[in-house]
DNA sequence: CGCCCGATGTGCT
DNA sequence: GCACATCGGGCGT
């Protein structure tokens, strides 16, 4: 729901991988919900690859898109209604050599700031579909981050959904946390 | 800087 | 068949 991916902003998105700690904080989310939401990918109803977004909240909605990029949301509630949010940028926090490896060549502001690149960076893939992200034993989980206020959030539409249809192409789902995605870190 | 476009596999019509 | 919740390189301004 909207106010997941509002409370998302700020938490800490941690991967444990070959047994060290790569993590980032969340600066950007969007919402997708229900399948009146045309941008949705529950809009085609539950199917294999939406099925996830009809269970439990907190378990991870991970999907393959342009025949080689992976992303990453996080299912919301309630149970049997499906949306989910997703983790469009990070600022990268704990693994910093690790990120850099798997970004490499690119400038530090490039490493975390889309959805598909901090799934590269992270090393997370169709793997951690629907697998949950309260469980901090796991590979991938949410922490507690750090606390924002409404003031430094900015809405806007959601990005690279130009075909969809009003008013939902339109509708301000994208919630950024200003002033984080083009800094240098 | 901005716009354009190709890459490349999958899910749904 | 075709669209796709993207990315990065190329080229023009």
């Amino acid at each position: 729901m909207l106010d997941v991916a509002h409370d998302l902003l700020g938490r800490r998105l941690v991967r444990l991988l070959d047994g060290q700690r790569i993590s980032g904080l969340i600066v950007e989310t969007e919402a997708y919900r229900g399948e009146e939401d045309l941008a949705c990918h529950a809009r085609a109803g539950r199917t294999p690859r939406t099925a996830v977004m009809y269970g439990p909240p907190g378990q991870a909605y991970v999907y393959f898109t342009y025949g080689m990029h992976w992303l990453l949301n996080c299912v919301t509630g309630p149970e049997g209604f499906p949306a989910a949010v997703l983790i469009r940028a990070i600022l990268p926090q704990e693994g910093l050599e690790v990120i850099a490896a798997r970004r490499a060549g690119r400038p530090r502001r490039a490493w975390c700031n889309g959805p598909a690149k901090l799934c590269q960076a992270l090393s997370i893939d169709g793997s951690h579909n629907d697998s949950p992200l309260w469980d901090s034993t796991g590979a991938l989980w949410l922490e507690k981050g750090q606390p924002i206020t409404e003031e430094q959030i900015k809405y806007t539409p959601r990005i690279g959904i130009d075909r969809v249809p009003e008013p939902w192409r339109s509708i301000p789902w994208r919630f950024v946390m200003n002033g984080t995605l083009n800094e240098q870190g």
